[in-house]
DNA sequence: CAGAGACTATGATGTTCGTCATAGTGACTA
DNA sequence: TAGTCACTATGACGAACATCATAGTCTCTG
């Protein structure tokens, strides 16, 4: 029961930081959704909220490199298809109220959370690494491999954004589809 | 000069949305950047921060939009590069340190400020219905043009996103490189 | 040159945030 | 059973924020 309420802190972090970005992410915020008690923030998390969200991000991080590694496909159509499922979900389970929580950290660590960024870009570079290295044993060369997954990688991130703000899944689908064609070639 | 303060107000919230997201930019942040008094905010926006914010978001929509219509070229290839280039600018003018302000205020704008949200996807709108214009007059048929135009759009905000995280251009330069070679064929 | 309306200047107000101190509870160990 | 350590509970603290009130200044019109 510890662990399970750090636990429980991390993955509410990471919703709300999904839905309403860094600020939006108070200590409130989270254990209003996760029913903590306000006293163990600082026991659990002594940095603080920069390390509950950073924790929140290596959490969001490793969901998604587990869920590609469950898809040792040999198709590149169907490893980009995995990817862009996944992000198809995360979007239609929170009626298009939620987005990437790393993109959110990101976008709003200016100047001075230098450390939060550093998080979010080891994420981002473990997801491209993850994203090559399955289109490398689907048959595709290295360079090739590289290019597709930076591709990928940041069309479903801007396609995330564009179909948040227009409450349109339209946007996604029509990326999505760009990009599985891309993969086909 | 009293139109003045309010532009360089807006210039200023929409730097610093670009920067240092939504919550980031408070009225000290944008007073600080620009010197405008404080006791003038309220005369200039009656509405209060959102009504900055929204005029800053829709400010960064027309620029892009001007930028767009300064390039009537009938190569895809070009006006994909044209609007590349564009991001590929405030990236280096910034030092990596900047992005896209109406990405910023889309992932901070959760639940409660849905007029916001709408002022994103109207910019977003306006941008794809540019880009797929330009690719119709650049000889695309309709569905490829509007394709062609949200995986443009999509990438490069994905793109920004990924090498502000990075503080490397090489994720943007690999990916504009891609979208050049979509419209090429 | 007088008056009005546009603008500036300064700072108060109430809220929310991150942070932390203090006191308490419960379970496991010796 | 006495003591220790992990955790919970409550709320105080200062800082930063959006907002607004009040008073002062400029500028243009009549």
């Amino acid at each position: 029961m510890a662990a399970d309420v750090r636990a429980k802190m991390i993955r509410g972090a990471a919703q709300a930081l999904s839905e309403r970005g860094l600020d939006g992410t108070s200590f409130s915020e989270v254990l209003e959704r996760t029913g903590a008690p306000r006293g163990s923030v600082y026991h659990h998390f002594p940095g603080g909220k920069d390390e509950l969200v950073t924790e929140a991000v290596r959490y969001v991080g490793a969901l998604v490199v587990t869920a590609l590694d469950a898809h040792p496909d040999a198709d590149p159509v169907a490893v980009t298809q995995a990817f862009t499922g996944l992000w198809r979900q995360v979007l239609v389970r929170s009626d298009l109220h939620a987005g990437c929580a790393v993109a959110a950290v990101t976008v709003a660590a200016g100047g001075d959370q230098q450390a939060l960024l550093e998080v979010t870009a080891a994420v981002f570079r473990e997801w491209q690494d993850g994203l090559t290295a399955s289109y490398g044993r689907a048959g595709l060369d290295d360079a090739r491999a590289a290019a597709l997954a930076v591709t990928v990688l940041a069309a479903m991130e801007g396609a995330l954004v564009l179909s948040r703000a227009t409450r349109d899944l339209a946007a996604f689908d029509a990326v999505a589809d760009q990009l599985a064609d891309l993969a086909a070639r």
